[in-house]
DNA sequence: AGCTCTTCCTGAAAGC
DNA sequence: TGCTTTCAGGAAGAGC
């Protein structure tokens, strides 16, 4: 499942590796993965890929045609992926766009969806700006300690949900927020706002830590996760909680790993991650 | 506001 | 062995 660091892994791969390109044909394969602007398509054609940026988990990539910029958005959800050509001939099934563009087989573009949570979205500036307002928070690795901390204090809920909500932080999904919460040494449910600030301060050093080696790494190949050209992310090695249930901590405090019950996998140590 | 439940979807794994 | 059932999970929306 692609997180912030798998996302900003494609959006690195692509950006090296197509900018600067100009689009042949934007091809779709079942219009209801194109959840906004389908009947724009025919604007792509002959337009040049400008640059790539990653909006919490999403991929954008700017193209740029006769002084104006488009863009195609890519949610990527539990299973899709972005690939180079030459890698998506090994996943012949559940390929729903291709973004073809000059110069050979080499510099083709497959958005590979088998559960189909996920979508494109063709968008203007305008669309952009409005898409990335309504669902983004501050990046984590570019937010301040103050906007962190401050976002972060005036909510009341618990604190693994909160990590893993787009509008607050964006980018964190289960397995990071998992493995963040352990390195923190915070529960799960622990209320937001009742954090000692000390434990912000630390929440903020350990998000921004735990996502930069992860992207280091290439990312987490958990299930199928493949960057655009096929590699895999090799941080899976150093996680420590999540998928480790009944596994003794990594801390040597003696304890094993529990996961909750009636949750989504919340992955943690019952003695390192105290409620307070 | 925040919590829980439901929906979307497919393939892997478990159950019979 | 082969069929059926269960489950996983990001995000959005409903209902409380």
């Amino acid at each position: 499942m692609p997180e912030l660091p798998e996302a900003e892994v494609v959006a690195r791969q692509i950006r090296a590796q197509l900018t600067g390109c100009r689009v042949r044909e934007l091809w779709v394969g079942r219009a209801d993965i194109v959840r906004q602007g389908y009947d724009w398509r025919p604007w792509y054609v002959d337009a040049r890929l400008d640059s790539v940026a990653r909006y919490g988990k999403s991929i954008a990539m700017a193209f740029a045609k006769g002084g104006e910029t488009r863009y195609l958005v890519a949610e990527l959800g539990m299973t899709g992926l972005l690939l180079f050509a030459s890698v998506a001939i090994k996943l012949p099934q559940h390929i729903h766009a291709r973004l073809v563009f000059d110069g050979g087989k080499e510099t083709e573009l497959r958005y590979w969806n088998p559960r189909r949570f996920g979508c494109l979205r063709l968008l203007d500036q305008g669309g952009l700006e409005q898409y990335v307002r309504k669902r983004f928070g501050s990046d984590p690795l570019a937010v301040t300690i103050e906007d962190f901390t401050a976002r972060i204090q005036e909510r009341r809920g618990r604190l693994k949900p909160l990590l893993m909500r787009q509008q607050v932080i964006a980018g964190i999904g289960n397995i990071y927020a998992n493995e963040i919460l352990f390195r923190a040494g915070l529960h799960p449910h622990a209320r937001v706002n009742r954090l000692a600030p000390s434990s912000r301060e630390r929440l903020y050093h350990v998000t921004r830590t735990v996502l930069t080696e992860a992207i280091a790494c290439g990312g987490s190949s958990v299930r199928d996760f493949f960057a655009p050209d096929g590699g895999e992310g090799s941080y899976k090695q150093y996680h420590l909680v999540y998928g480790k249930t009944g596994q003794p901590c990594p801390n040597r405090c003696g304890a094993t790993i529990r996961r909750l019950k009636g949750e989504r996998s919340s992955f943690y140590c019952p003695r390192c991650q105290r409620r307070r």
